[in-house]
DNA sequence: CTCAGATCCTGTGCGC
DNA sequence: TGCGCACAGGATCTGA
């Protein structure tokens, strides 16, 4: 599910519910997410303090008052929900944080390919953050560092926008949007890319994540704010999902590839 | 090293 | 209506 805005929305509702809220239980069902859960941890949250929640490519950090962070990453499916009443543990529900004051953090992930982890070391040393190139919104993401970078990589730049360790953050959904809106075809290698496009498709990233987080993120299927609403970004998306539709820059229509086992969809005659 | 493909898991939706 | 296959906002491992 969740891209780097939908995430964003994720931590923008914990720090505005749980911050300096104190833990009073910590549950994980049986199941094991993506890894299995330390358990030896559990009994050491409680009595905890959770500090102003953070965000880093496509993983939220919650920092503890023991100095200790829980990582969480919600992988294709994962969602979380703040809310003022114990839940009963439905399915696929693994996670139930529950805080003083009637606050409950539930987590729920269907396909398990998400976790919730306990760091101990800085989480900047972390094995799954250190390995996160530059944020997308951040200055270090820029077209000249870009640029330099995809000049000797012989892949596709679907592929290398989508890979965390060169740029944090995008997704399926997002890479999508932001070629089409770059005018350049995801079948592209990197190396082949001018300068100035570089700069534009840069440029696209900040712009088209900005937009989505103001709307809450995309919900297609899955994605959900912690409130219970949607994600509104839905209504911009102009090639994401739109197979064979008309290109809404020109009289062509949305074509749909597979990339390392992924769909592309692009303007055959917009995007070159 | 670099790249494409398979893989983890579960539910849904489509075509036959 | 029922069955099987393909597919889904991700990331990692394997092997060429």
């Amino acid at each position: 599910m969740p891209e780097l805005p939908e995430v964003e929305t994720v931590k923008r509702a914990l720090e505005k519910s749980i911050e300096n809220k104190r833990i009073i239980d910590f549950y994980h069902g049986e199941k094991d997410l993506r890894f299995p859960f330390p358990k030896h941890y559990l009994k050491k949250l409680k009595g905890n303090i959770i500090l102003k929640p953070f965000r880093i490519g496509k993983y939220c950090i919650l920092p503890l008052s023991n100095k200790k962070n829980i990582l969480l990453h919600l992988g294709m499916s994962g969602k979380i929900l703040i809310l003022n009443k114990k839940p009963e543990i439905g399915a696929h529900d693994h996670v139930l944080i529950t805080l003083e004051g009637e606050i409950y953090i539930l987590y729920n992930d269907q396909r398990r390919f998400g976790f919730i982890d306990i760091i101990d070391e800085n989480i900047f040393d972390n094995k799954f953050i250190k390995k996160l190139g530059p944020e997308a919104l951040s200055n270090k993401f820029n077209g000249e560092n870009f640029y330099n970078l995809i000049q000797n990589k012989d892949k596709s730049i679907k592929s290398i926008l989508l890979d965390q360790s060169i740029v944090a953050g995008l997704g399926n959904i997002y890479v999508n949007e932001v070629l089409f809106a770059s005018n350049i075809s995801p079948k592209r290698k990197g190396k082949n890319i001018s300068k100035i496009k570089s700069f534009q498709l840069v440029k696209n990233v900040k712009k088209i994540l900005k937009q989505a987080i103001k709307q809450g993120g995309t919900t297609i299927k899955d994605h959900i704010q912690p409130d219970g609403n949607l994600g509104y970004f839905k209504q911009n998306l102009k090639v994401y999902g739109r197979t064979n539709d008309k290109c809404l820059d020109c009289d062509g229509k949305i074509k749909e590839i597979k990339q390392l086992g992924r769909s592309s969809f692009f303007c055959g005659s917009c995007q070159r």
